[in-house]
DNA sequence: ATGCCGATGTCAACTGTGTTGCGCTCTCTC
DNA sequence: GAGAGAGCGCAACACAGTTGACATCGGCAT
């Protein structure tokens, strides 16, 4: 009677109900520690207190932090993808996928820096490589190509993505390190030694992240289109495009 | 007198002072452990063990682990600057730049994964950046469009490599649900929902990182050659590459 | 020579992490 | 109503990085 631990059946009564935890809550209090953005913030302990429990409870639906982090992560994945509109042609369903990956990975910074090199495994980790596999079929390319630029296009994107959300997590020192950077230590190169860097100095500090982004993503979809002018030009099996 | 403590002068009594420790040291220590390649095995523990003292004593040499890092990715920097010959065209210099870091990251895994998103701001980074730089200024490009080319090389390699030294350091169980997704979850999925899954399985199942790290490369360098050829078409200050 | 002092190494201990074993309670099923 | 079993709380473990107190050594000025 210590706790009245009021349940409603919900959605299944033939389930099972004598829990306050289930995998859904724990996920939903997870990504909402990942989205107070903290570098160290996402610890077992910190989850127990945003779910009211004991933090080992969590241990009771997830062998470990690991299998939590990618259920989490296929969740984020699923709003990657419910963020892309319908309808693009396939050069703008990467830009959107990107785009999308981009925010998503910038809302809950340590997933997106925690799954740079991983693999979920999960629903919505298959429904992200059926869109990118479709997008390059869309330009044109199969078999083998298709799969190294669907890769290509994958691991870039989340290589990117993880970058940009682990400098988010640097704490507050180390961040300030990295940015004065540019406007610092690189001033200060010996010219000679150095010419190239002396001459862009301006640049080199003022130059935005996303510009970057831009260009990445570009060349990604040039890359694909590129790789299917090679496929048309000669229709054997494989098209090398070399220069 | 409690503990005896028997200290030998141990090698050098004629070089400095009393230290046995100095940073040189305590790097090349790091980069042996790192070398061995399992995942938690760069410690200050095990590198105490590695040294022959106690592994408080890295405390008197380096702030914190942080810093010890960022020093030992410089080093390894210096290798990667020093497998790339002479006397190269700006593709090839590129080229030998990515697979450097390659050969580097997956030599040391522990500091390949953990560099993707940092800045040592140290010498050899120095040297790096100005390769890149020359690169791209002799493929013709300059200012921003320079600056943003370069960050595009830069981070991209890093992250690549970072990638593919991450996952080196999986432990044995997790690489194998990474690499058996390809051959056993990939395979049972919905035909009628992922259709391009299905058709590519076998594509899926047999591309190898070293095909995609190609196309990666060679991506970025036809990115900088349209970049160049877009410049050259209009020599105004903003070269825009949409299409 | 001597006494001081900073640098370096050693040791014990602190905080915080993921994780496990034990036991209690509560709900479901028969 | 009784048994069973899952879920949760609690204490504790191993290991991480890091810190402060102490010991010792070498070089320096006196």
């Amino acid at each position: 009677m210590t706790k009245p631990v009021q349940r409603q059946p919900r959605s299944r009564p033939t389930k099972r109900s004598g829990s306050q935890l289930n995998r859904e809550a724990i996920i939903e209090a997870s990504l909402r520690i990942a989205a107070r953005g903290s570098a160290d913030a996402f610890t077992v302990r910190r989850l127990g207190e945003e779910l009211g429990t004991d933090p080992t409870a969590v241990y009771r639906h997830f062998r470990d932090k690991d299998e939590l982090l990618l259920s989490v992560a296929d969740r984020t994945l699923g709003e990657v993808l419910d963020g892309i509109p319908a309808g693009l042609g396939w050069k703008d369903r990467l830009r959107g996928l990107a785009a999308e990956s981009l925010r998503v990975a910038l809302k809950y910074p340590v997933v997106g820096s925690l799954m740079t090199s991983r693999t979920t495994r999960r629903a919505n980790e298959f429904r992200v490589v059926e869109l990118i596999l479709g997008a390059v079929t869309e330009a044109g390319l199969e078999g083998m190509d298709a799969v190294v630029h669907y890769r290509m296009v994958g691991d870039s994107i989340l290589a990117f993505v993880g970058q940009r959300a682990a400098y988010l997590l640097l704490d507050q020192t180390a961040r300030e390190g990295d940015e004065s950077s540019w406007t610092q230590e690189y001033r200060l190169v010996d010219p000679d030694g150095f010419p190239h860097i002396t001459r862009l100095g301006d640049e080199l500090a003022t130059v935005a992240d996303d510009q970057i982004y831009h260009a990445r993503v570009e060349a990604l979809i040039t890359a694909i289109e590129r790789c299917a002018e090679g496929r048309r030009a000669r229709p054997d099996g494989h098209a090398a495009a070399r220069d």
